[in-house]
DNA sequence: CATGAATGAGACTTCATTCAT
DNA sequence: GATGAATGAAGTCTCATTCAT
C-alpha cells in the first residue's frame, strides 16, 4: 500500500525531528501529502505508529547486518568491528528516532510486543557469538544470550553519547578504537 | 523555598508514572497541593522542570555512590559489584523516569547542558578507575574516560532491559552475575 | 431492489441500537454487506433514510393490527386488550427505534410528512371506535379522531415507561390491567 | 456560578432549536459568551448537559404546578384543567426540547437516574389524586401511581401532537375540551 | 506571595460524501 | 450498477499560560 508507506516515512522523519508527542498527525499527513482522514485508513491511531516504526528500524538493522559478508563475522575482531560500524552508522542517521524508540515503550502497550520486535536483532548477535564460541574464539564461559544484551548496551549507549551529545567528530576514530578494545577484552577467550 | 520543592517532587512522581508530555501542569500542582498559578512563580514554564529534575536524579545517584564505604571500591571486583548494585537499585525505583531523562533531551535546549549534568556521575566512575589503574588492578591501556562511558552503557541498558521489559525477577541474580563477569574480563589487567 | 432493502434493514437495526446520529453510514453498509458507495445509489443522503424507516415501522404496526381477527375488536374490551397487546409487543421489540421516531422529526423536513405517515395508524383506531360507537358500545360523546390520539398517547407512554426505564417485568401484568381499566372507564358509554 | 447558568441557558436554547447531536459545544459557548475551555470547567462533557437540562425542565414544571392555588386542584375538574393548562403551556414553549428529553435517554447513562429526575413530577400528581380519592372525588379503584403515569402519557402526547405537528391553533380549545372530557370519564368515581 | 477561574489555540479523531476504476 | 479508497470539514476535549483578586 503506497500511502501507508508514505505516511510511515513521513512519521519517521517527523518523529526524528521533534519526537512523538511534539509531532501532530497534521504534520505527518502534510509531509506525506495525504489527507488527514487517510491516516486513519492505515493506522488505528497515532499511537499505533510506534510499533510499526520500531519494526522498521530493527528491520533496517537486520538488513544491514545480513548484508555483511560472512568473513566479516568469522572472527571476534571483525564481528566487533562490524557491530561498531553498523551501530555507529545507524545511530548517526537516526539519532533522535532511536531515543524515541527507547522512550517509546510508554506509548504502546505491553513489553512483550517490544521483546518480539527486538528479538531478531539479539538473536543475530547471539548466533554469531555461539559460532565463534564453538571455534574457541570467544570465552567459553560467556552466555551468548546475556552477552548479546551487554554488547547492545555498550554499543548503543556509546554511539548515542557520541552523536547526540554533540561529541567531537574528530574523536570518532578514537572512541571506536577504545570501544573495540574494551569489548575485545570482555569476550576474548 | 518550600513550595518549589513540593512542585519538583510532585513533578518527579508524575513524570515517573506518565512521562513528560502525558503529565499536565494541573496534575503536578494538584499533587503538590498548590494553586495552578503558583507553578509559574517558581518555574518559567513546564519545560523548565526538565533540567531541574535531571539534576535531582543525578544527585541521587551521586549521593548513593558517595555513601558507599571506601573499601567497596578499592578493588575492581567490588567496584563492579557496587556499580551493579546502585544501577539496578535506582533503575528499579525510577524505571520510567530514567527513560524520560534519556528522551528528555528533546524537551530542553542543547546537549551541552546535559553533559554538565551527567558529568559528575561519569567523573566519579572515572576517578575510581584511575585509582585502581594506578595500583595495577585495572588494565593499563584502558582510557578511564571512555571506559566510564562504556560501563554506564552496559549497566543502564541491562538494568532497563531487566526491569522495563518485565524480566523474570528470579533471574536477577543470574543476570547480575553474568554482567559482573563480562565487565570483569573487560577491565582486568 | 434487493440491496435497497438490505440497507434499510441494516439501518433499522443500527438506529435501534444507537440512534440516528450515533450511527454512521459505514456501520450501516457493513451490516448490509454492501460497499460504501452503494448506499448513495439508493438514498440521496443519510437523512433520507428517516422517512423510509418511519414508513416501515408504521407499516409493521398496521400489518399486525390488520392481522387481528375481527372478533378481537368487535367490543371495547377486546379492542383495548388488542391495542395494549400490540403496543407493548412492538415497544418491547423496538424500544429505542420508537424514541428515534419521536425525536426524528428534527432530522427530516416538515411535520406534514410525518402526519401522512402516521395517518393510517390513527385511522385504523378511529374506524374501530366509530364502529363500536355505532353499536352503542363506546361513549357517544367521544370524538373518534381525538380519542384515537389520546389512546395512542397513553399506550405509548406507558409502554415506553415500562420497558425503557427498566420497569420490573413481574409487574407487566399489573400495569396492563390498570391501563386497561383506566381506558375502559374513559371510553365506556 | 454565573457562567454555569449562562452555559446551561445557552444549551437549552440551542438544543431546542437543533437537538442534541446537531448542536456543537462551539455553538453553545458562543451563545453563552464564554470561551470554549470554560465549558469544561462546569460540565465534564457535552453529554453531562443532558441530566442538568432535564432537571431544569422538570423543576420548571414543578414550580408552575406548585404556584397553582390550592382551590385549583381541590376537585378533579379543576385538577385536570390545571394539568392541561400547564402541560400545554410548557409544551408550547419548549417544543423540541421536550422531544429531546424523551430521546435523551440514549445520551446519558442509566434509566435509574431519569426516574429520579422525573419522580417529583409524578409524585405531585399522585398526591393530588390520593387527596381527591380520599374525598371520594376520584374513582376508588384507581391506583394513583399508575394513573399519574397514564395522565402524563395522554397529556404530553396530545400537547406534542398539537404543537409539534403543526396542529391548527384554532382547534386548541376543541382539543383541550375533548381531552378534558376523556380524562374526566377515566378518573371519575 | 498566592490563588484559581478563564482563556483559546490546537490536538486527535470521525464521518458523510465523492469519484476513478 | 457496484466498489471502496480518499477526502477534508467539523467535532469534542485538553492544557499551558495569564491575570484580577
Amino acid at each position: 500500500p503506497e500511502k501507508r508507506t508514505a505516511i510511515l516515512a513521513a512519521a519517521v522523519e517527523a518523529f526524528t525531528e521533534n519526537g512523538f508527542d511534539r509531532t501532530s498527525v497534521a504534520q505527518i499527513v502534510k509531509r506525506a501529502g495525504v489527507a488527514q482522514g487517510t491516516f486513519y485508513l492505515y493506522f488505528e491511531s497515532k499511537g499505533h505508529l510506534v510499533p510499526a516504526i520500531v519494526s522498521f528500524i530493527i528491520e533496517q538493522f537486520l538488513q544491514r547486518l545480513q548484508s555483511v559478508p560472512e568473513e566479516s563475522v568469522s572472527n571476534p575482531d571483525s564481528l566487533l568491528t562490524t557491530l561498531i560500524d553498523v551501530t555507529f552508522a545507524i545511530t548517526k542517521e537516526q539519532q533522535q528516532l532511536i531515543a524515541f524508540c527507547y522512550s517509546g515503550m510508554a506509548h504502546f502497550g505491553h513489553a512483550s510486543q517490544w521483546e518480539q520486535i527486538y528479538a531478531p536483532y539479539y538473536q543475530w548477535i547471539r548466533q554469531r557469538l555461539e559460532a565463534l564460541q564453538k571455534d574457541g574464539l570467544v570465552h567459553p564461559e560467556l552466555d551468548p544470550v546475556y552477552t548479546a544484551n551487554f554488547l547492545v548496551g555498550v554499543l548503543e549507549h556509546t554511539a548515542e553519547d557520541h552523536y547526540l551529545f554533540g561529541a567531537d567528530p574528530e574523536q570518532t576514530d578514537r572512541v571506536r578504537n577504545e570501544l573495540w578494545r574494551f569489548l575485545r577484552r570482555a569476550i576474548q577467550p
